[in-house]
DNA sequence: GATTATTCGTTGCATTTGCAACGATGTCAA
DNA sequence: TTGACATCGTTGCAAATGCAACGAATAATC
């Protein structure tokens, strides 16, 4: 009888949308990493950039992943007692921290890639039809998005 | 000299990139909604499927809107003590709670709804380009992402 | 109808999170 | 040099989170 006073569907609302798609997205990886690695996200996100970048700072990692400072400080010291990294200080700036993989790392690294990198393959193949606009539209919500 | 063990980039892999923007997108109307109403993204899913499905037990909830149970339960009990939902028993299943928009509930709502739907036509306006691939890519991964 | 299972919403509890400090180090100008 | 200020990584703390378990209510099975 009445009709909505407002016409609004969560399911369309982009925002919403997005989170959930992301969601669905990240706990396929996260459960394997997880259950098999004991690693959490953002543990794997400080292994990812360390191993690209060699010898970084936690500030250079909060900056470049998308972590909270403290969340990577964090991260960097589970890892650290797991094995997986080690801390010198920096000489030349010595508030810095120099993060490098241990042997043990770069081999589990060799691990989690191999599985990121399948579940990459396998969602280009879902989404290769939309791929291009995809990429475009991310693109726009990363760099202008209000 | 070394070239990197496995060409790997955080920025394009795509749970990390679809992370990042829903983020994005979150964050504009969460710290409005925070800061303005004292609403946070768990109550404001809720406040959208009550006021959308009129009385709805917590387990509609769960089930509509991606909510934990726990996450739901609590976000209505704070909505009840803010003044914006009531709860009854269902008559039907006692186990089951009613839950209904107050007037204050339903006031607010008019508030939230048009910001969200100014928030959405600026979205639309900045993907607009990229609107049907990137609802569809989104469909592709709530149905089939691995 | 009695008994066993299942489902509902809530809550206890350990862990995680975000934010604001903090001490330590570095920078800059008086 | 000295003092004021900024930045580094860490940590204290309150709030949020996820999960399992709970009591209450219903469903299913015998």
């Amino acid at each position: 009888m009445t009709p909505p006073a407002s016409s609004f569907d969560l399911a369309t609302f982009l925002p919403y949308r997005m989170t959930v798609a992301a969601e669905r997205l990240s706990t396929g990886l996260a459960r394997r990493y997880r259950d098999d690695y004991g690693i959490t996200i953002a543990e794997w996100r400080v292994l990812v950039h360390v191993a690209d970048a060699g010898s970084v700072s936690i500030r250079e990692i909060h900056r470049r992943v998308h972590l909270e400072k403290s969340k990577a400080s964090r991260a960097a010291a589970r890892l650290q007692a797991a094995g997986y990294l080690s801390k010198q200080v920096n000489g030349d700036d010595r508030r810095l921290i120099a993060l490098t993989l241990t042997p043990a790392g770069a081999a589990l690294m060799q691990d989690l890639l191999r599985i990121a990198l399948d579940y990459q393959h396998r969602l280009d193949a879902l989404l290769a039809p939309h791929a291009a606009a995809l990429d475009a539209a991310l693109d726009a919500i990363l760099t202008d998005a209000p």
